[in-house]
DNA sequence: TCTGGGGTCCTAGGACCC
DNA sequence: TCTGGGGTCCTAGGACCC
């Protein structure tokens, strides 16, 4: 073992093909064989996935769903199913588990998996990539490709050159071969920007990109992406497989089938989403100390705003009040119209000790995520005390309440035969007078699911 | 045909402190 | 009174990935 001798690894990527498309093809046998297309069916919808037969016709994900209609109009167009899509991938997951405690999870159609040192148990890795294939396409019934290389950026690249349903396996010895006609495009990090700035510097393949000094790359694109940029194009890469990766930042944004233009709707539309994002960090026992919200404006320009805080916080009443404060910071220019909203929350970190003063705001979050779940997710949403929603106004939740839950209906949704269900009885603690205002943060308005 | 939603990482500039 | 750098924190934006 001398130290100019690291290990050999071996790196198995794992990539579904067309992953959303398939598990409907799967679930739905009539769809195999047919164009499928899993994606935003809406006016601003975009394509998730294309199954085989509907990229035939050009479609391709990231296309807006419109186009891709035009071209492929016999196709059948899916919304995306994700608790599904979860589960076929919590499956492979699985079955990847079965070969390395190794494994890291890219997104829900891809995953790394370290076979280093598993051939005292499982045999040669080459055997261990085709059964791990294998195992997949039987065991989910769905299709797959491998790549099996000496680390991840070949890998990545190895399964690629797999697709559609193969195993491709890149040994040390055929790495130049391997890598060298490709064009730099496919590289990861090399994105559309840096394969232009490349290309007007004469460098199109991962050949040429050899060909450039370290310290030419180094002047074009920074010391970090430069230095990247000479070690990808000689296949290095010594990036573990990380098996555990916390979270950095949790966001919900929504683009709006049309444009938003007055302030006070695009208020309530934040709160909802400061709401729904807070609610996620309290499931995952998460506090943020850093809020951050996203406007899309028609014209596409897009601006964010974030504020640190004071102390992390899972509140949903202080993250909705941040959120708004951080739109009003600036102007608001109605006559542009805002496309998409987005909040999200930042220097995530555990929930499991947190001071005294911040017990009565996880209480609120914790209320609000008991009547969601006990009524499920859609059964309130939220508003606050003078944003005009008074008729459909069934209850206050009281962050000062030392139960925590509160709020007894009040006698109008009493009086319809209760159907807010807030109020559980044995929960329930006095009401404001709904007619009295609640400063802002103080308090909450819930409302029963439309309809 | 106007362009989703969930993320990660990097850079650059200003404030602030030593 | 005028002059440094270095380090860290914070914010905004952008490139990139699936």
């Amino acid at each position: 073992m001398g130290y100019d001798c690291p290990m050999a690894r071996w790196i198995l990527h794992v990539d579904m093909d067309a992953f959303f498309a398939s598990v409907e093809q799967l679930d739905r046998p009539e769809l195999r064989g047919r164009p499928v297309i899993v994606g935003g069916l809406g006016p601003r919808g975009v394509v998730s996935t294309a199954s085989y037969e509907a990229r035939a016709f050009g479609v391709h994900s990231a296309m807006p769903t419109a186009k891709a209609r035009k071209l492929c109009p016999h196709g059948a167009f899916l919304a995306p199913r994700f608790a599904r899509y979860e589960e076929a991938a919590a499956a492979t997951r699985a079955i990847l588990s079965a070969f390395s405690p190794v494994v890291e999870p890219l997104s829900l159609d891809e995953a790394f998996v370290d076979l280093t040192g598993t051939e005292r148990l499982h045999g040669p890795v080459e055997r261990t990539a085709q059964e791990i294939h294998r195992r997949i396409r039987t065991e989910t019934g769905l299709p797959c490709s491998v790549g099996l290389a000496p680390n991840k950026l070949l890998a990545k690249l190895a399964s690629e050159a797999a697709k559609p349903g193969g195993v491709h396996i890149v040994h040390e010895e055929d790495v130049d071969g391997f890598l060298s006609p490709m064009p730099v495009r496919r590289l990861w990090g090399v994105g559309p920007q840096t394969a232009r700035k490349l290309a007007e510097r004469g460098v199109h393949t991962v050949s040429d990109l050899r060909g450039v000094d370290a310290s030419l790359l180094h002047s074009w694109f920074g010391p970090t992406a430069g230095a990247q940029l000479w070690r990808m194009a000689r296949g290095l890469d010594e990036s573990p497989v990380h098996s555990v990766r916390d979270a950095k930042s949790i966001s919900q944004e929504v683009t709006y089938p049309e444009d938003l233009y007055r302030e006070e709707d695009i208020a309530r539309e934040l709160r909802q989403l400061a709401m729904a994002v807070a609610t996620r960090l309290a499931a995952e026992a998460l506090l943020a100390t850093t809020v951050r919200i996203k406007i899309r404006w028609a014209d596409f320009t897009t601006r964010t705003r974030q504020v640190r805080l004071p102390e992390p916080t899972d509140h949903p009443v202080l993250i909705a009040d941040e959120a708004v404060a951080l739109l009003r910071r600036g102007e608001v220019q109605a006559e542009v119209g805002v496309r998409l909203l987005g909040v999200g929350l930042a220097g995530l970190i555990a929930a499991t000790f947190r001071p005294e003063h911040l017990f009565v705001p996880s209480q609120l979050g914790a209320a609000l995520h008991q009547v969601r779940t006990r009524h499920g997710a859609q059964s309130l949403s939220l508003g606050f005390p003078g944003e005009g929603h008074p008729r459909r106004e069934v209850g206050i939740l009281d962050p000062d309440a030392k139960d925590g839950v509160n709020g007894e209906m009040d006698d109008r949704s009493r009086g319809r035969g209760g159907r807010g269900g807030v109020g559980q009885r044995d929960r329930a603690v006095r009401l404001p007078d709904p007619d009295h205002g609640v400063p802002s943060g103080q308090g909450l308005v819930l409302l029963p699911a439309r309809g």
